[in-house]
RNA sequence: GCGAAUGUAGCUCAGUUGGCAGAGCCCUGGAUUGUGGAUCCAGUGGUCGUGGGUUCGAGUCCCAUCGUUCGCCCCA
């Protein structure tokens, strides 16, 4: 074995780009038209950039980070995920003095994981972040986006979008002494893990996966049953503009975040097709998150999505076949090659799109490059073309042949299919 | 970090109780001396993941290691 990539990451080759390409340019367009622009921030960032905003005792940055000291001896990670560095921007240009503010992103993400289908040690995501809007219209737009480029890119069925709400400071911290309680009660039939989690984070309880576990969680009692007047003020007013939009979803009183700093709307688009990785996009309210990390009290909402799950739930979706298109230049013999050459930079000038076979050979084997590169026209420069100075152009959909000029091409592509 | 499966040609995979390394696809050439795709014929291509061990002999059995996959965990 020569040398490979490091343990959990992988090439995206050309045969699969076109799907990434797809990703990207719908939902650059959709986010474009919902009135999101876009940011783009480093790939690594002081390590306790990281440590405060996702948290520092979350899994993420306990484990998960790639972090080393440069050179200059400063602790520096590689981003684990997108709104840390947003938000870390939005105060360190002023923005709060240009709200609302809305930005989309979209780049790779590092976390030192085990690897498995749908998710790598460099992964992808592409999110959204709104700062400024405080109302429950943010929210529903936010998620009528996400659906609406998941219908976009026709890989809606087999997704649910799942709402809850996780609080606010002031009804949180009661709720929580309430659910602990009675958690404590239940102690002895929750699994290990979950014991462990009374102690760091019983909220995520909820959302544990064991069976007996599930059982007691539906027992406990629930945030969305706990919410002060603010608060269920808000999710009610979701979901009546949901209902209004129309969009299909479900209330998940036992959804909780995995990331620190959201309060009230939570939600997440899983899908059924992906095994253990379901969550496609996943989002929330953080409106404490901007004061927290030194900047004003500013409202803030945002999103985000793997983009390699999309990517596989798009695989065979799209079985279009590449369209024939452009021009392929192949030449017989030395002193048609050379010109050849010569012509393929002057067409290219005209602003035609030549491409020149690279290996000559056979005219049959050239032929046959120019099919798999899917061009649409052959131009064939052999002893006798050269000689008259004309080109064959054939059709490779058709298999049509012409004869022209070496400048009557300019002319009459313009009138070519 | 834990548990399990798996690794043979570029790809998908056969390979029997341990006894000559195989097929299909792809690729290249020919049938067609200047014409792609379809068909037929032929050909190239292998450190059997890697390193040890057992054995007269290992793709096959044993140990280790690396990668991948599935589950746990975590999450997008």
């Amino acid at each position: 074995m020569t040398i490979a990539t490091v343990r959990g990451v992988r090439d995206i080759l050309p045969e699969e780009s076109p799907a990434w390409r797809l990703l990207e340019e719908s939902a650059r367009q959709i986010f474009t038209a919902y009135g999101y622009r876009e940011i783009r921030t480093p790939i690594f960032e002081r390590t306790e950039l990281f440590a405060r905003a996702v948290g520092a005792t979350s899994d993420i940055v306990e484990k998960e980070m790639y972090t080393f000291a440069d050179r200059g001896g400063e602790s520096i990670s590689l981003r684990p995920e997108g709104t840390a560095a947003v938000v870390r921007a939005f105060i360190e240009n002023n923005l709060h003095r240009s709200l609302p503010w809305a930005v989309y992103y979209m780049g790779p993400m590092f976390r030192y994981e085990r690897p498995q289908k749908g998710r790598y040690r460099q992964f992808h995501q592409m999110g959204c972040e709104l700062f400024g809007a405080p109302g429950p219209l943010a929210d529903a737009e936010m998620m009528a986006m996400v659906l609406r480029l998941l219908r976009q890119l026709r890989i809606d069925d087999s997704l649910t979008l799942e709402i809850n709400s996780l609080g606010c400071k002031q009804c949180r911290a009661p709720y929580r002494e309430q659910l602990l309680t009675f958690l404590q009660g239940q102690q002895a039939h929750l699994c290990a893990n979950c014991r462990d989690r009374l102690q760091r984070n019983p909220l995520r309880i909820l959302d544990c996966k064991n069976e007996e576990c599930r059982a007691i969680a539906r027992q406990a009692p629930m945030m969305k049953d706990h919410l002060c007047a603010g608060c269920a003020d808000h999710f009610e007013g979701l979901q009546g503009l949901l209902g209004g939009m129309a969009l299909p979803y479900t209330v998940n009183p036992l959804m909780v975040r995995g990331l620190d700093y959201y309060n009230r709307t939570a939600f997440e688009v899983t899908t059924t097709a992906l095994g253990a990785q379901n969550a496609v996009a996943a989002g929330g309210r953080y409106d404490g998150l901007v004061a927290e990390m030194g900047g004003q009290t500013v409202p803030a909402i945002g999103f985000a999505m793997g983009m390699e799950r999309l990517a596989l739930l798009l695989e065979g979706k799209q079985a279009e076949s590449s369209r024939r298109q452009g021009y392929y230049l192949l030449t017989v013999g030395e002193a048609a090659t050379e010109q050849g050459v010569l012509l393929a930079e002057q067409w290219r000038n005209a602003g035609l799109a030549v491409q020149m076979d690279w290996l000559g050979g056979s005219m049959k084997a050239q032929l046959r490059r120019a099919d798999r590169a899917a061009a649409l026209q052959v131009l064939i420069l052999g002893e006798q073309e050269l000689a008259e100075q004309t080109v064959l152009l054939k059709n490779m959909q058709d298999g049509e042949q012409r004869r022209l000029a070496w400048d009557q091409l300019v002319a009459t592509s313009g009138l070519l299919p």
